[in-house]
DNA sequence: GCCAACTGTGAACGATGTGCGCAATAAAAT
DNA sequence: ATTTTATTGCGCACATCGTTCACAGTTGGC
């Protein structure tokens, strides 16, 4: 029964037994180094272990299933930079909630491949859980209009990055950058172009092989976001 | 080099040989099938190979990887409803895109695991594609401001589905509503309000208690995206 | 010093994705 | 009509995966 507890709230190590070789942040920083360099699916059990010079079986003695181990991952990252005091400035908070997230997604490619569907609680997590909840302070709203705005900005930023890593990924698959993705596709690609059967997405295709491809997914996301952060304004002085 | 090629590029079938027992479709549909009625993990290659009452490596002889049939599951959903004629009403066609991408993200909970850095361009993504393409048509819209705006309604769609698909899947897990998971955590929950190391959060939690949990995320979802489109039609008319 | 709790590990199990070769089949080439 | 050739279904096999279990060694509380 103890050990169907939440992996937060299990003590770190036995108060009897010999004391453990390794700790769990060396676990969570190998599986982060693996994830980060070859990808999610080289975090085997194994192969962590492998990185400790542990056997295999030696983690199931700090994590009960390789599910946990991902959210240790998920709140090591949230934990690579602290939420600061609030400004005051709710938009200023938004604002560098947002940039935190989008920079740690980003840098860990990882992320949006394992947080669908496994929130979970760690003291890092909470800790900028903890600063949105305050970012409206002070203000008179709601605990639901806090959650509606919060809701918005969070489904933009989760959104918006998983739109991004779509298209890195679509880069590193076909080796091209996104301007030639369609051609890049090959005959498919040439094929929607000059079958004729998608015209408003061809105009956009081709206009959008502009030079300016590299910056348009960051520019988007801060020009979407101040369009959010605005909405969220007219709902404060009604 | 032919079999390198994109899935919606090959022939259905060899021109030459002995004609298949079963269809793409018929992979898919199994599959699709398995997904919402056991979750993604149960789409294995012999699970679905059993469910056609084929050998497993038959289904190689349809489909060269197992992402491949993630894509036509993918592009099969997309294609559960049709997209209409535009109506002429850009805020009528978005609302209608968003809810039904909301849709079926819901009744395919597994779209959500599957899709993060896996954009395929079947044909009937390729229909929804064009008509958000087209959304704009008869605006003096550059594609990239057209490719601002869609940027952001469907990040928010992705996203806020994300959100809601977590909450479902944290009520599965813990068996019980939104309003009670955290005191379900156990007495890690507890500790969460009771040490009062996060006033804020424990606040909204609180007071988030409300008995309108059910359909707070549907009207979340619907005001956010008023809100969205209220961003949106500024940048239309300055 | 004893006992209970805890740790690391080797062996093992069932399940997974997938490559290979072979027999059967159907269309194209002769 | 016969041969050739591409294509299909499938049995076998392999490497790898997550995870269980029993066991030997290690520590702290009594």
């Amino acid at each position: 029964m103890s050990s169907e507890q939440v992996i937060w709230a299990r003590p770190t190590r036995g108060a009897r037994g010999p004391q453990p070789t390794h700790t769990r942040e060396d676990l969570t920083a190998a599986a982060v180094r693996l994830a980060d360099a070859e990808g999610i699916d080289a975090v085997t059990i194994r192969r962590v272990a492998a990185e400790l010079g542990a056997a295999p079986t030696a983690l199931y003695r700090y994590v009960s299933r390789k599910d946990e181990l991902f959210e240790l991952m998920m709140d090591a990252v949230a934990g690579e930079a602290d939420p600061p005091e609030h400004s005051g400035d709710w938009r200023a908070d938004l604002r560098l909630l947002a940039e935190h997230h989008r920079a740690t997604a980003l840098r860990h490619p990882w992320l949006a491949q394992v947080a669908p569907g496994r929130a979970t609680l760690g003291p890092n997590t909470l800790r900028w859980l903890e600063f949105s909840s305050g970012v409206f302070d002070g203000h008179p709203l709601s605990a639901d209009e806090i959650l509606l705005n919060l809701d918005m900005v969070t489904a933009f930023i989760g959104g918006h990055v998983l739109q991004e890593l779509g298209e890195v990924d679509i880069a590193r698959r076909t080796g091209v950058d996104h301007e030639r993705w369609l051609a890049a596709q090959g005959a498919y690609g040439e094929s929607i172009i000059t079958g004729g059967e998608y015209p408003f997405l061809t105009r956009i295709m081709i206009e959008a092989q502009a030079p300016h491809a590299h910056d348009r997914l960051e520019r988007n996301f801060r020009l979407g976001l101040e369009r959010i952060l605005d909405g969220i304004a007219t709902g404060l002085t009604s």
